[in-house]
DNA sequence: GACACGTGGGG
DNA sequence: TCCCCAAGTGT
């Protein structure tokens, strides 16, 4: 049996029952794919589950407001991919009449898709051999072909697509796909990968090199940022609030309390001097009070945010008209849906 | 080509 | 604790 005639009679036997693996809707594989982009199964699910719900058709996903679906997919973060997919159900329902582009080409034209979404959604539903590159694929073809080539480099990207597309199975390209990746998630794993139990453990390069803790080879590591985050917790005269949309950057248009930025931490003397702060308030009549919680920055993958919630009692009210049970319906990232949690129950 | 873009789980 | 990383894409 060759290297793809394996890992599908492997994907028949061991494949996980999932929710988007007994639909060929393009929609709901369209939804799947974005939702696991750098995303575990077992976090996306919920998610899946509750945009099927909420937009049973790319339709209804179409005539929803953006913030609504922010919303639900607070927490998951990668904001964008909501935004995406907001933005190209829309493309989708006014040119091209509802109906879901049916070629790897076409699909590639829609905002979030990219080479591997494309070829996924091809694939699955429109049995188009092309072949998709994940995080998955890069692993199990480094492993057993032994290729060293970074799979972060412009050539690893061109050399690893080229080879997935020589081993794709052209009758059932979309079963082929999902086999390899779900033969990299069970089985040849990034840790402690279960090669006593794997298929191919007999022809295996890595394997019988001993090199599987160096493969796949990935390049470069990104610089963690600090960025010091003051966020003004409003309570006027009249116990409203006030938070403000994001224009720019990470959380793009999901909602915040106002928000100065420092390039070092700073103490109330400095905050109640900030020129941003003063901009807010006309009173000079205020309680400014730090709410004590915990030091831990609010890390991502590319930054560490370190947050002062500062709580505001102020006699103003004018500007601050959220009430705090309006916020709840809010997009707000995970940083400020904890504060509130916490907040809250004080 | 390098970097921005989130969150949470696991070793 | 720290680091890796998870069905990537856009700029």
């Amino acid at each position: 049996m060759n290297f793809s005639k394996q890992l599908i009679y492997w994907y028949l036997i061991n494949k996980r029952d999932l929710p988007w693996r007994t639909t060929d809707n393009p929609y709901y594989i369209w939804l799947s794919e974005i939702i696991l982009q750098q995303t575990r199964v077992d976090q996306g699910m919920a998610y899946y589950f509750k945009f099927v719900e909420n937009f049973p058709t790319i339709k209804d996903l179409a005539d929803a407001q953006e913030e609504h679906v922010l919303k639900l997919w607070q927490g998951l973060g990668y904001y964008s991919r909501a935004r995406y997919l907001h933005f190209s159900a829309k493309y989708i329902v006014n040119e091209h009449n509802c109906i879901f582009p049916s070629s790897y080409n076409t699909i590639l034209k829609l905002k979030g898709v990219g080479d591997y979404t494309a070829s996924a959604i091809a694939s699955i539903c429109f049995n188009e051999p092309t072949a998709v590159v994940d995080g998955n694929v890069y692993r199990v073809l480094s492993r057993y072909f032994g290729i060293f080539t970074p799979i972060n480099s412009t050539n690893g990207i061109k050399e690893f697509k080229k080879l997935a597309q020589q081993l794709i199975d052209v009758k059932k390209p979309g079963i082929h796909n999902q086999a390899v990746m779900e033969f990299g998630a069970r089985m040849c794993k990034p840790q402690n990968p279960d090669c006593n139990n794997c298929p191919l453990n007999d022809s295996c390069f890595a394997l019988s090199k001993n090199s599987i803790k160096e493969l796949p080879v990935k390049v470069k590591k990104l610089k963690i940022k600090n960025r010091y985050f003051n966020y003004l917790v409003i309570h006027s005269k009249s116990n409203t609030t006030k938070m403000v949309k994001r224009e720019k950057g990470i959380w793009l248009n999901l909602y915040e309390f106002p928000l100065i930025e420092t390039s070092e931490p700073i103490d109330k003397n400095q905050l109640i001097k900030h020129e941003i702060f003063n901009d807010l308030f006309d009173s000079k009549e205020l309680n400014v009070k730090l709410f004590t919680r915990e030091e831990k920055p609010h890390k991502l993958s590319h930054q560490h945010i370190f947050t002062k919630f500062w709580i505001v009692k102020t006699r103003d009210s004018k500007n601050f008209n959220n009430s705090w049970d309006d916020i709840e319906k809010l997009p707000v990232p995970a940083l400020i849906d904890n504060f509130l949690t916490q907040y809250k129950s004080n």
